[in-house]
DNA sequence: TAAATTTATGTGTGCGCACACAGAGAAATT
DNA sequence: AATTTCTCTGTGTGCGCACACATAAATTTA
């Protein structure tokens, strides 16, 4: 049948010394002479064995922690959807001595991040998730864990630092140009779209620009139609009525307006604002499969929404690092861009 | 910090019996008193004793094994995908102990089928996975399992039957609904769309017929555009100058033919024997990211994909497996249906 | 040269569990 | 009453590994 799988002990005798001797080498504890060390290698390496992560984890007998810092789901729906993930992934992980802790920031206060960033470092775990949404804060947080020698993965947001084990997330850039071929589908002649930024400081959020960034290079790159991009920002889009004032006086200077990209989660907030009749004269594009946005999608009131997989980031997260730190698995992918999904009426059963 | 697990000797103190009996009442082995059983029980109660996955694998010490039975990929290759998936689902359980094992057979032929079954029944592994491409074939093989206590989950064709512990697919009829969406959209006024099936046998094929049923009820429910539905049966689909031929004889006889709906994997077949042009002019939906058709998605012949899920169809069949076999998980879903994911050029990266 | 230190190696124990086995006692059979 | 069978229970061993410890040999220091 199936050849017996190697143990040490096999490893042992082969190379005629002891189990203790090759568990040195396999856990480079030094005290082994440089001459019984190859022959280990050599034995290890002919042999082909692999370690039993049942036996190892057993013996091993101590917890791996690991702590997610999340924005706190109550401030923004958004947000339980990563919390979700990761607690599907503590789940799963539970069983190999996995524990998995979460801590909560609020979302719109840096400094808070960096107290609960504090409150962790004190009791460093084995590994830290976290989304950097605040750019130095973030870095500094890397730095930190660095040092440390937390494994680090950060998700959601793409800050490039080698520190981080991996980025599990979208590509703004990449979905900016997907929202545009949605609008632009079925499209021809002039018309205008609208990017509509709902977001309390837009110029720090760097994956918004990038969201316009793809969003204007595909009209620019698809001369065909003869698009006009608008844009505009609202910091107070929890105020509905100024809200919607704003948005009717873009509709009352474009009556060409055809289609709204809204650049993140918040489509409902538009969508709330509006009458449906005419919310269903404009083709809505929106990001995530938040419940309020599921509701209008339903209704038509939105035509699509572009789901940016947020369980699965949070999940691909606690599982890079069990990967990491329980399998030790090497070489793992840096970079994981989780795909983005069209979800309309006809196929969103499948996505909840 | 966190509560020490609860161990099997935990359980024996407070009850006041040995280990062994614990053990025999956990594992319904018998030969224990009713006495004592109740006390045990009520200990594993009160302290929520959850088995120690590790050790328990560990002191096991066999093998769990699994057999995947699937189509040749070589005969098509639509059935990479699915393998693929069994693959990794394969590398992630193998150090849980558990084998995979692979066994094709040929597409077309159901007798082979029948052959490699009962190859598999001769030595009945623990666990198995096979598409029930063959109606009376997979009830067959089904029952078989059931007499012989092997745990069947079938994929990528659904069979109604109790005997299978879990279908993880795609939702046929919902896919036909949503390709008649694709190629509704954006349409206005009278035209007609061609349902094209490239299949052998396709009276037996009743996923096509289900997505065949979502495709036209989606047409009738949507008064507003009036589109004629049309279809086209090739069984000899490999004869690309008889698929040619026909295929213009529709396009002549329809003039106002706005799109194609290829029923499988094999929308590749249409776009090879078409010019460009006269692709570009038809809007296409298609099934899978086989490599042909990807091809043509690139090359704007095809204009949408639906992907199915077929690597994770494979994939999440062997975690299934897993759960049940190894995890012992109760109430696993019995239905699994994967996302039918929208696939065009602007998103088709992230499904690589 | 003896003692202290460092390096090198083997042995032993326990992680939590599954399962074999040995008994003790009760019940059934001769 | 003696034997056999059956029910019930506890103990012991091993799964493969990590790590503590003992010990021997080599090296340094006094």
């Amino acid at each position: 049948m199936n050849p017996k799988r190697v143990r040490i002990k096999d490893i042992a005798d082969k190379a005629g010394v002891s189990t203790g001797t090759v568990d040195r080498v396999l856990h480079e504890r030094g005290y082994v002479s440089e001459d019984a060390r190859q022959r280990v290698l050599d034995a290890l390496e002919e042999m082909g064995y692999e370690r039993n992560l049942l036996a190892s984890a057993l013996a091993y007998n101590k917890a791996i922690r690991i702590v997610a810092l999340m924005p706190d789901k109550s401030t923004d729906p958004y947000w339980e959807q990563p919390f979700a993930g990761v607690e599907q992934g503590a789940q799963f992980v539970q069983p190999y001595g996995i524990e998995v802790e979460t801590r909560f920031f609020n979302l719109f206060e840096r400094a808070d991040f960096r107290r609960q960033a504090n409150a962790i470092l004190e009791n460093p775990p084995a590994g830290l998730l976290f989304p950097p949404l605040f750019l130095q804060e973030g870095q500094w947080l890397l730095e930190q864990c660095r040092e440390k020698g937390i494994a680090a993965v950060t998700f959601n947001t793409q800050i490039d630092d080698a520190a981080c084990l991996a980025y599990i997330g979208q590509d703004s850039y990449q979905s900016g140009v997907l929202a545009a071929r949605l609008l632009n589908f079925g499209l021809s002649g002039k018309a205008s779209v609208l990017l509509l930024n709902l977001e309390k400081e837009i110029a720090n959020a760097r994956h918004l620009l990038e969201k316009e960034r793809g969003f204007r290079d595909y009209f620019a790159q698809h001369q065909g139609s003869d698009i006009q991009v608008l844009r505009l920002d609202v910091e107070q889009f929890e105020d509905k009525e100024a809200l919607r004032r704003q948005l009717e006086t873009q509709l009352h200077k474009h009556p060409d307006l055809t289609g709204v990209f809204v650049s993140n989660s918040r489509a409902y907030r538009l969508a709330d604002c509006l009458p449906s009749p005419t919310l269903r004269k404009l083709r809505i594009v929106g990001f995530d499969l938040v419940a309020a946005n599921l509701q209008h999608l339903q209704a038509e009131n939105i035509d699509f929404l572009i789901n940016q997989n947020s369980v699965e980031q949070g999940y691909n997260s606690v599982l890079t690092l069990y990967r990491h730190l329980f399998l030790k698995e090497k070489n793992l992918p840096a970079l994981q861009y989780l795909p983005l999904d069209i979800v309309v009426v006809e196929n969103v059963a499948y996505y909840l």
